[in-house]
Parts: C-alpha cells; sequence; structure tokens
RNA sequence: GGAGAGGUGGCUGAGUGGUCGAAAGCGGCGGUUUGCUAAACCGUUAUACUGGUUAAUUCCGGUAUCAAGGGUUCGAAUCCCUUCCUCUCCGCCA
C-alpha cells in the first residue's frame, strides 16, 4: 500500500512513477488525491464536534449537582449535536472505506533502478552463471526422463487430483527430499532461521503481503467462516511473522527460511506448460524472507539473491540472473530479481527464483515497524526470494543430469543426502 | 465437543459511569552523585490521524485508541449485545 501522504504531497509525480507499470493506475491516484483532500474537510468538521461535545459533557457531572437547569441545558444542547455527528461519522467511515479500497489495488512503487518497460522482453539480463551442457545426443524433456525412470507418475497424479498435480514415486520423491534439506542446509548456514509455518491462512494475512483483494482469483479458499486460505508462497506467513510489532533495530534484517506447499489455481495459465513439473497446482518451494529496515534493503536484496544463486552454482546448473523491468514486476515489489535455470528440452533459461524488495508497501499494509535511531518506529521494507522452487529444481536436474543411457547423475552436492549418485529405471 | 476464567501502555498489573491516556512497579531514556563498575536519588517515558507553526518527525493545539465491532448515556476502559483470541479442567484424537 502507498503512503497517502506520498500522494497528497505530489499526485503528478506518483503519476509518472507508477504508470511505467501500467498507464491506466494513474487515473486512481487522481481518484485517491480527490477522496482525501475531501476526507480531510469532513474530518476536520467532525472533530470540532466532538470537541465541543466532549469540553460540554465535562461539566455536566458537577454541575447537575449545584446548578440542574444549566445541567439540563447542557444535555439537551449535545443531543441535538447528535445528528450532525453521526451524519460525519458515517461519511468518514465511507470516504475511508474509498480510498482504502483504491490504495490496496494500487502497485507499489517501481525503485530508480528499475528498467522501464513493457513485458518480459525488456528485463536486462545481469549475469550468465555456469557451462550450459552439450548432449551427443537428443535431451529428453524432464517428464519423459522421470516418467521412464518411473519416479514421475502425472497420470496417477491426475487420478487423484486432476490436471497439474505430480506424484513422485520412490528415488523421485527422496530427490526432493534431499534437495529440500540441501537448500534449508545451505540457507541456515547463512543465517536464515528456519521456520515451519501453518499452510492456512486468514484473509487479512494475504492482504498483508498483497495477494488480496486484488488476486483473489488465485488464491484457494478453504469453506467457512472466518474465511481463510491455502498459502500460494510461504512469503505470506514469513513476511506476516511479526505483523503489528515495532522491532527494535538491533534486530535487523530478520532472516527467515521456510519450505512449504505453495498452492496456486494458475487460472490464468490455460494452455501454458500444462505438462511436467514446470506448473503446478500444488508445489514445494523454500522460500528466504528478510526484514530490513529502509536504509539497507537494497543490500539485502542482492544478498538474498545471491543466497538464491547459490543454490543452483552449489548443484552445478547453469543460470542466468535478471532485472525485471517496471511491466514485468509483481504488485507488491519495487526491485526483482529473476533467476532462471538452463532447460535444455526448451533450449532456453526458465524462471526457478523471484527475489523482490517490496519497500515498506507490505510492512503498511500489516503495520511491521522498526524503533529507529531518534526513537520514532517506521515500517520496515520487506523483501522475499525463493531459495528455490523445488519441483522446477528437480525438473532441471533431471534434464541437465540425463545421461544417454536414461539414467540420472545426481549432483555431488546432492549426494550425501540422497545416498547414492545415479537414478536408474529399476 | 463440554465447563470455567480472562483479554488494559514495551512488560507486569490497578482501575466498575464524569479532569482516566489511564495508579504502581519493571524496563527504556536523560541527569545528579561517583577512582571504575554497581547501587542510590531526581526527571522523563504510547501510537495514529489532524490544524497551525518550524530548518526539522520543532513547538503549541485537537481527535481517536484500554482485543474487535455495535448499543445505552450529556459523558464509557468501566454497563449491554455480538465476534475473535488466550488460559485451565474434562472428553476425543495423529
Amino acid at each position: 500500500m502507498l503512503d497517502i501522504k506520498l500522494i497528497a504531497a505530489d499526485a503528478e509525480e506518483i503519476k509518472k512513477i507508477i504508470s511505467q507499470r501500467d498507464p491506466s493506475y494513474g487515473a486512481m491516484i487522481d481518484q485517491a488525491a480527490v477522496l482525501n483532500a475531501e476526507y480531510k474537510k469532513i474530518l476536520a468538521r467532525a472533530e470540532e464536534l466532538r470537541s465541543k461535545r466532549n469540553e460540554l459533557s465535562k461539566h455536566v457531572g458537577v454541575l447537575r449537582r449545584d446548578k440542574p437547569a444549566e445541567a439540563e441545558k447542557i444535555m439537551a444542547e449535545v443531543t441535538d449535536m447528535k445528528n450532525e455527528m453521526a451524519e460525519k461519522e458515517t461519511s468518514l467511515e465511507e470516504f475511508k472505506k474509498k480510498i482504502e479500497n483504491l490504495l490496496l489495488n494500487i502497485p507499489n512503487l517501481p525503485h530508480t533502478t528499475v528498467p522501464a518497460g513493457k513485458n518480459e522482453t525488456e528485463n536486462k539480463e545481469v549475469r550468465r552463471v555456469g557451462a550450459v551442457p552439450n548432449f551427443n545426443f537428443k535431451p529428453l524433456d524432464h517428464h519423459a526422463v522421470g516418467e521412464k525412470l518411473g519416479i514421475l507418475d502425472f497420470e496417477t497424479a491426475a487420478t487423484l487430483s486432476g490436471s497439474r498435480f505430480s506424484l513422485l514415486r520412490g528415488d523421485g520423491a527422496k530427490l526432493e527430499r534431499a534437495l529440500i534439506n540441501y537448500m534449508l542446509d545451505m540457507h541456515a548456514k547463512n543465517g536464515y532461521t528456519e521456520i515451519a509455518p501453518p499452510a492456512v491462512v486468514n484473509e487479512n494475512i494475504l492482504v498483508g503481503t498483497g495477494q488480496l483483494p486484488k488476486f483473489r482469483e488465485d488464491m484457494y479458499a478453504l469453506e467457512g467462516e472466518p474465511k481463510q486460505f491455502l498459502i500460494s508462497t510461504a512469503e505470506i506467513p514469513l513476511t506476516n511473522l511479526n505483523r503489528g510489532k515495532i522491532l527494535p533495530a538491533e534486530s535487523l534484517p530478520l532472516k527467515y527460511v521456510a519450505c512449504t506447499p505453495c498452492f496456486r489455481k494458475e487460472s490464468g495459465a490455460y494452455g501454458k506448460d500444462t505438462r511436467g513439473l514446470i506448473r503446478n497446482h500444488q508445489f514445494d518451494k523454500v522460500e528466504l524472507v528478510m526484514i530490513s529496515d529502509r536504509q539497507k534493503s537494497f543490500e539485502c536484496l542482492e544478498i538474498m539473491t545471491a543466497n538464491a544463486e547459490a543454490v543452483l552454482s552449489g548443484l552445478g546448473l547453469a543460470y542466468r540472473t535478471v532485472l525485471l523491468c517496471t511491466g514485468d514486476m509483481g504488485f507488491s515489489s519495487a526491485k526483482t530479481y529473476d533467476i532462471e535455470v538452463w532447460m535444455p528440452s526448451e533450449n532456453k533459461y526458465r524462471e526457478i527464483s523471484s527475489c523482490s524488495d517490496c519497500t515498506d508497501f507490505q510492512a503498511r499494509r500489516m503495520n511491521l515497524r522498526c524503533k529507529t535511531e531518534n526513537g520514532k518506529p517506521e515500517f520496515v521494507h520487506t523483501l522475499n526470494g525463493s531459495g528455490v522452487a523445488v519441483g522446477r529444481t528437480l525438473a532441471a536436474i533431471l534434464e541437465n543430469c540425463q545421461t544417454s543411457d536414461g539414467s540420472v547423475l545426481v549432483p555431488p552436492a546432492l549426494v550425501p543426502y540422497f545416498g547414492k549418485d545415479k537414478i536408474t529405471s529399476k
């Protein structure tokens, strides 16, 4: 959520910046500015009335004993004010709600270092790491590799749950477990505290991180009241972990890591990546979250991105890191790096991690602050990044480490976790 | 699921209709004392919004906030209703 004060101070400037994402947001900024001006007028009058009422009522107690007639007069006077007071109160509520609804649907301001652009074609490659493998045979895609080995079974998954679900069997299931432990151990060494959070959260938690109100159709909702949802990423519980608190400055940055299942409806992705592990309704992801003060957050973003990259380089997978342009960034983010892993079957890099600095956008929504040097609380900056998507990593290993005889060589870093260095069919 | 207790400031904990934004203690901050440390003593100590003022989040006002929402009243932390949450005991259960 943007600070309404920023909009009130210079709506034109904010419009200019936000329009780099999408020009249609400009009108919403204008509306917010107009509503806010109106709101303040009403607020002034409402507070004047309340002030008068408080002043009058203060003396009634004493007057009642000493001068009952005067007390009666004052009581009547206050009663007369009630209509206007009630009217102002309701209209205040209405304006507040309208403004908040607008603000909740406006995305974060892109950071000045983010390139302007409409879509992913205007993203900027920052670096390319690792050698793309050379095959002296035609590499199979990961579902073919996995199904031949009997470790991936999409047919059974479909029977159980429909399309876009996966089932891992035997060495496949074990390899996923090995990957998770490898990732969690690495991040723990880098100072992240491991968390095992709930995968079900309340509605306001999703407002905090920005999934609601705008992206309700992407979320799995549970039956019943109060409304609860399955998380689409561990970013949600991790970032909300301290919501409403004032954190001591010296505790920052807070660093959390969790591996959770993630549930996504993928309703806008008809026909995209319909086979395999790339885009499913349920997948495991290791997620990193940092809570930083506002001075250091962009440094933290570099560190977090490096921490995520280390997972891939540790596995010997080739990847590149891309700085997203204004038009391709997520709703809450001010600056995002995507990490893309090489997928031989597609002959291109595919997203496997996304690391974002959300500045104070989420912190304001969840009222998460820290004490500053002068003792005043201020909103923190929140960051999140995949460290990394487990299913996609599994897919990348199957593709990049396949051999001509159909077996898969397990990356050396995983061998201690997996127990052997090769997956062969039974 | 059944029975009971309770939710007050950074924390502990008073306060059952009228100078209560809220006693007291702890903690924090500033200071005095002091070879050093400790102790003692004095002072100070919420947040948001808002009007004016300022170099300033400077200063002076106002409003709101005692789990959340609604109601009663001239006036609510205090009374009533609803919801949420926490704790204890019993039952059930991986």
